[in-house]
DNA sequence: TTTCAAATGGGGTGCTTACCCCATACGTAT
DNA sequence: ATACGTATGGGGTAAGCACCCCATTTGAAA
């Protein structure tokens, strides 16, 4: 993996993935001319933990670095902010098999420049990373969807979270403000609010959500009355 | 287990379990005086499989057959059918760990006297054999609930059925309409016999219902407008 | 200190739901 | 042949929902 000349204006790359196939698949995708809309793109090490990871990047500062977050001896956030402390410049893009939202939540927020699914062909990385290294940022569309609608249950208010707990077990505006002690007209309002937040229009897209979210325990029971 | 002399007025018992543990201990609950609400039970024998319990009931003929619907060589349905050619006069109680509400049914439909589940202390049993061997039929209430709401689903038109699905999919009274071709009025007046025969009065406890009979196919994706 | 989010609530509107009344038509059983 | 269930609709109503306007208080952050 030994560096050649380089001229200016190419780009310099770290690959990190414990799974050698992995590694190398990436690699050949990237030095595979034609399917690449950069050009000049040019493979300076690969890593296969965490630890290598950071090793590499601190050394060779290259423009980007190819992340696997799920990797032995250090992952996720960790390397990602060991790398931005050691090489400031260097474009994170992760790709991985995990959908946590969280996990997924953190990455953005420590920066990383691009997320990828493992899922997703590899066609999506390689169109996306002359932007990416333009200075955009990219998230593939499986994730930015699981995204929004995380932070948007993460931007509930504590109210509004207590009246879309009531409301998918069935209660009506009515029951709600007297179980919390307020008037039905703010209950109303933490509704709205709250289904505005997530985007939906009704009870049921509401329970749809809260299904697809894990929120509903499927102790469930629906009082009537 | 001999039989012995048999006063006029006695009844003849036969119990049909897979687990010895269970056929012992019910033949200890039937025998201990005090604990049953009904004098002169006689356990005339125990069978361990399908055929063990088809052949007591032809032997024996007993008054009651406490019966494990779920055991090897011949089960559920098949042994009480069978008990009835051979002994219509048998009153066959069931108990058993399944809770499926398809089973039970069927076990209804064949005249099955009684219904326990093993989850249910086995003083319900011994409390309820009055009885049912004076001729009623119980269900302990854990399976009544569940065939409730079974018989009910069962109970609904083709159109019910349909107008179900679309509103738990979240579809307003005007799509429905729209989509089946028939005026609004209609598919709410379908709506209403529907939510009447389920026993529920709100969309809320529709879809909660629709969640604990798995009728949600989880590809669920509720369009929004 | 001033600004801002969160929470509280009143007024009002348009829509949908849940359910009542009624009737007609078409089958399938009895 | 009459009765019953299914499906189709119309009229109407009370309640609830979704969402718009407005205002006040409180507490934390800038």
């Amino acid at each position: 993996m030994g560096a050649h000349s380089l001229i200016h204006g190419d780009k310099t790359v770290v690959i990190a993935d414990d799974h050698a196939i992995i590694r190398n698949s990436l690699d050949e995708a990237l030095s595979r001319p034609g399917r690449v809309a950069v050009k000049g793109l040019h493979v300076l090490a690969h890593a296969s933990n965490g630890f290598e990871a950071v090793a590499a990047v601190k050394q060779h500062k290259p423009d980007l670095l190819l992340l696997d977050v799920a990797m032995p001896l250090a992952s996720g956030a960790q390397i990602v902010n060991d790398i931005r402390r050691w090489s400031a410049d260097t474009h994170t893009v992760v790709f991985t098999g995990v959908e946590t939202a969280g996990l997924l939540l953190g990455l953005i927020e420590d920066g990383v420049r691009g997320l990828f699914s493992k899922a997703d062909p590899i066609e999506e990385l390689l169109d996306k990373l002359p932007l990416i290294l333009d200075g955009s940022t990219y998230v593939s569309p499986r994730f930015s969807k699981i995204l929004e609608t995380q932070s948007a249950l993460a931007s509930l208010t504590p109210r509004e979270r207590q009246t879309l707990n009531m409301v998918v077990a069935g209660k009506s505006n009515r029951e709600i403000a007297q179980a919390i002690n307020v008037s039905a007209k703010t209950v109303d309002k933490h509704r709205t609010s709250m289904m505005n937040k997530l985007g939906v229009h009704s009870v049921v897209e509401l329970i749809a959500l809260a299904l697809r979210e894990g929120l509903l325990d499927d102790g469930h029971s629906v009082s009537h009355k």
